[in-house]
DNA sequence: TCTTAGTGGGACATTAGTGTCCCAAAAAGC
DNA sequence: GCTTTTTGGGACACTAATGTCCCACTAAGA
């Protein structure tokens, strides 16, 4: 007699991931991002799809739409929160580390499209106060606003919008091939630093 | 004995809009624009309901959810031509004629959010290349850097994704409510202008 | 090899969203 | 005022999407 029915064991917290369970659920989590960074409105079995593994197994893994698009959210975050960690935007100038802070998130690609691409979940995150990513990449913006390096009279909510708006642009160039990834990062380092205006004569603001 | 149904009159273009039908088609259009805006999976009843309006009325006005999309898309657009043509952007220092762009973009908020937030709307927009308001657009970045105003070394399809970007963020933020909007336009031209650094150390370019 | 975990796919039931039709009532226009 | 247009809402059929269950098959691991 079987006591356990098929399917990942969810039970208890004792194995975190054992090896092809592990790897399903990642599958999914990157379809599922990539899949809705693209198309809002894709379905569970495009997801399925994109993931290479069968609709059934996917609903074994996410019991329904929201507990995916949950997981989803959560995952893309946690992706983003490590790249923040290794570009230890703490530590070094502010301009330095906001040159890698943007490098690193350029690379996040799709997950950065994904949860920041759509206002409704965006608007539904863990309380933006609580977010200790965004906590930290506000630090660095203050610090750097007391350094002299960014601009002081800007409101640091403005500039944390402005870096994440060239950065998702910067991700979705890349992510669409209109150029290579290097390209888009170095980009979007240039257009925090100056603008879109030319060296010179740039600002001439009022 | 009545010959035609009720419902609005379709047959030839000799009445472009009659009074009442004008505004009821109006009010779907906004009503879709702002609400797929912010909830990509919106239902028609949620429109129906954003528009004050019955969802059979909606109905007789856009047959199905693909042209009410479709007529939404096209009207943004015109909007946003609109604010384009108001803005008078081959005229004057290209300077001055991105700052105007860039306020009156700022200006056609949730339109803006509603097209180019969905990739999926984005992508299938009647070509690139041949809307008008994107080649105009693109001549006033070329003409800025021919100029000498804007950064001569930067992809001007680069710096129409930035420009984009940051109207997008201007009005997100004007539509949010975190700041009024001739703040939002103001910190977008500047920032446009200078990055987001301090005004004279900023671009140690590479 | 043998056992077990994990999978894919098919067959459902259920629901949510869509699109159609009709009719009484409100609004607009005369 | 009266006529015509337009509307809202209900009832309905239809479809797409979701969620559940089961079973045979395969890969992984002892």
């Amino acid at each position: 007699m079987r006591t356990t029915p098929p399917g990942p064991d969810t039970r208890g917290d004792a194995r975190p991931e054992s090896g092809t369970r592990g790897r399903t659920r990642r599958a999914i989590l990157d379809a599922a991002a990539e899949v809705l960074a693209r198309n809002r409105r894709a379905t569970l079995a495009d997801i399925a799809q994109a993931a290479e593994v069968g609709r059934s197994t996917l609903h074994r893994y996410f019991p329904d739409r929201d507990e995916l698009v949950s997981a989803a959210v959560e995952d893309s975050l946690a992706h983003m929160a490590q790249a923040l960690e290794e570009a230890a935007i703490d530590q070094g100038p502010a301009l330095d580390a906001m040159r890698r802070l943007a490098t690193a998130l350029v690379g996040a690609g799709d997950r950065l499209v994904f949860v920041f691409g759509d206002p409704h979940i965006f608007e539904q995150l863990p309380d933006e106060e609580d977010d200790p990513t965004d906590r930290q990449v506000l630090a660095l913006i203050e610090r750097g606003q007391a350094e002299g390096a960014f601009d002081p009279e800007a409101d640091p909510v403005w500039i944390r919008g402005v870096l994440w708006a060239l950065v998702y642009t910067g991700a979705e160039m890349a992510a669409r091939g209109t150029m290579p990834r290097h390209v888009a990062a170095a980009n979007t380092v240039r257009t925090l630093e100056r603008g879109i205006c030319a060296a010179g004569g740039g600002g001439t603001a009022q």
